[in-house]
DNA sequence: TTGTAGGCGTTATCAG
DNA sequence: CTGATAACGCCTACAA
């Protein structure tokens, strides 16, 4: 394969005068730069960009590391990344993690490594050398996005989930609603903590109590949303509503419960909390608090680009707002 | 950052003997080895990856390309392509294309640059230098999937998306259906046009036509299946059954069926190809053919593994087998 | 078992 | 405006 020094030969001029030519247009004269064009396309010269990223100490690329791919919410932030990224030529490589300490930690050697620039991380872990980090270090080139840890001085960006949960709760308890069940997550992850606390408050602004009785643990996934709900109904304690902490529960939840023959909303409401691509579609559509997906990519990525300009300047936390989407699975209960 | 002299340094060694150590433990002397891990432990060293990738002129890292990630059968294909990379050591990077040229030749680059092995294409666009590529050149370090050019000599792996339509057209034909629409897709994929050609073809072995005036062009999408079915309804022409060309359009029709008071399967059996996850729980759960996504992925990651052995002695051509799976969306027409 | 040294392909500095 | 040259950090014959 080519390189630079053919080019260079080619042309008749120095090496400096080639990679001048690609990466500083202005300061060749312009007979010589096409000269080089020349024996560019007729060798096919591609640079080397390993050879590049060594020199330059940088390689024009940041990793998402998302537990899982088979999940809406990753789909439209990593969505929201790549916009970002594109204006700013950066490439987006996206690692898939699985929760798992040793994949993720095996794609940020691609940050020490130099083969990254830095990581945006979605997902509940965080790599060993960030966990070990002792506080006053200077960061290290990770967003933290939705999943994270108090008292870390990464950059991170967020929803608040304590919020997002109280105002389903809050429409549910609205509609007159007193039997209220609810579909948990796994209580190790934050963001279901959070819900479920948001769950709470909701209801006690109402002057209402979540019944332990009522509560199911699921893990976020359509499958748990229709075992939880079976379970919820076999035992048989009365309820008119379900506050899910997910859509992907909460479709779960509509599929299980028409599946015993019970109608949504007329015999128990249902709520997610997403807005998940899907949610509109169900049936019936699905009412839910929308999560600004796309726009949390967006600004984790603005926040990874500021933070390569100044590492100790770049903001701390942004925190994006929700909504509460009103569908057709909630009504008021019927006597 | 510590570099490999400075462990060579502290370790009283030659950098030879360190980068040894790393590479290859079996050639160092216990005590020497003991000795060089101290100080990378010491001295928090990583090796730089960019170096040894120019060096050894190989990446360990290999790119999926895809055109969209807001889609369940991208996710299972990608976990396909994980489950044997990390068996082998390989990162797998996940590129997002949008189907744009640019996009994709931006990541291409990436291989002729060095920076990954080889890539994955789950697209029906191709980098520019594959494109222009001649005939009988040494092929390109890229896998096809599913979608493909005829008469390029790329290793490919795929499904046969004519018969998988088919049987999904069998299927409904046997049930009794006479007068059945279609919802295809943009034909200027491949992919489209088998699985058109393959509705019309299990048809026929049945002794029945698609009719024209029940086919209504989609793009793939769940919107599309909603909006392309409301304007099938809206043509005022009877039909009891829509063979869809993917799940989610499917699932899009039996959204926009119940809006409009139609029942499924009772009034209209709804059939789908994919088999994506949410296919199973859909009111009604969907009946589809199911496509090996997953192992798609694996042996596409296979190739590329063989192919970097041997691109000439590597296998041309995988097809993997579909299977129909009958659920509650489709039944006799009802007189 | 270990050390020496050349080179992978660029970029950036410094003269000219 | 252009050229020579020293890094960037690592790997691998080859020699010892």
């Amino acid at each position: 394969m080519a390189n630079i020094k053919d080019i260079a030969a080619m042309a008749g001029v120095s090496i400096a005068t080639v990679s001048r030519a690609l990466r500083q247009p202005g300061l060749v004269k312009d007979k010589t730069a096409a000269k080089i064009e020349e024996a560019i396309r007729e060798l096919d010269y591609k640079p080397n960009l390993v050879a590049a990223s060594l020199r330059r100490q940088k390689a024009d690329a940041v990793i998402i590391a998302v537990p899982s791919i088979h999940n809406p919410f990753t789909s439209s932030f990593v969505e929201g990344v790549e916009n970002v990224a594109r204006e700013n030529g950066t490439k987006v490589l996206l690692a898939i993690t699985e929760s798992r300490s040793d994949l993720l930690d095996r794609h940020y050697e691609m940050i020490a490594g130099k083969q990254a620039d830095g990581m945006i991380l979605l997902d509940l872990i965080e790599p060993s050398d960030l966990a070990r980090k002792v506080a006053g270090a200077s960061p290290l080139p990770i967003v933290l996005a939705c999943e994270y840890q108090d008292g870390k001085d990464q950059p991170r960006v967020r929803v608040n989930d304590v919020d997002a949960a109280a105002d389903a709760a809050a429409h549910i308890a609205g509609l007159g609603h007193t039997r209220i069940a609810c579909l948990s997550g796994p209580s190790v992850q934050r963001m279901s903590r959070d819900r479920q606390r948001g769950f709470r408050l909701g209801l006690r602004r109402a002057g209402l109590e979540l019944a332990e009785d009522l509560i199911v643990a699921g893990d976020y996934s359509l499958q748990s949303g229709v075992e939880s709900t079976f379970a919820l109904l076999d035992r048989g304690h009365p309820f008119t509503a379900i506050l899910c902490e997910n859509d992907e529960m909460a479709l779960g939840a509509i599929h299980a419960l028409a599946v015993r023959g019970l109608r949504v909303p007329q015999d128990v409401s249902v709520i997610g909390i997403d807005n998940m691509r899907f949610a509109a579609f169900s049936n019936p559509a699905l009412t839910t608090v929308s999560l600004p997906t796309t726009a949390i990519g967006e600004q984790a990525m603005r926040l990874m680009l500021d933070f390569a300009i100044d590492a100790d300047g770049a903001c701390r936390e942004i925190i994006l707002p929700h909504q509460l989407i009103k569908r057709e699975s909630t009504c008021p209960p019927q006597a």
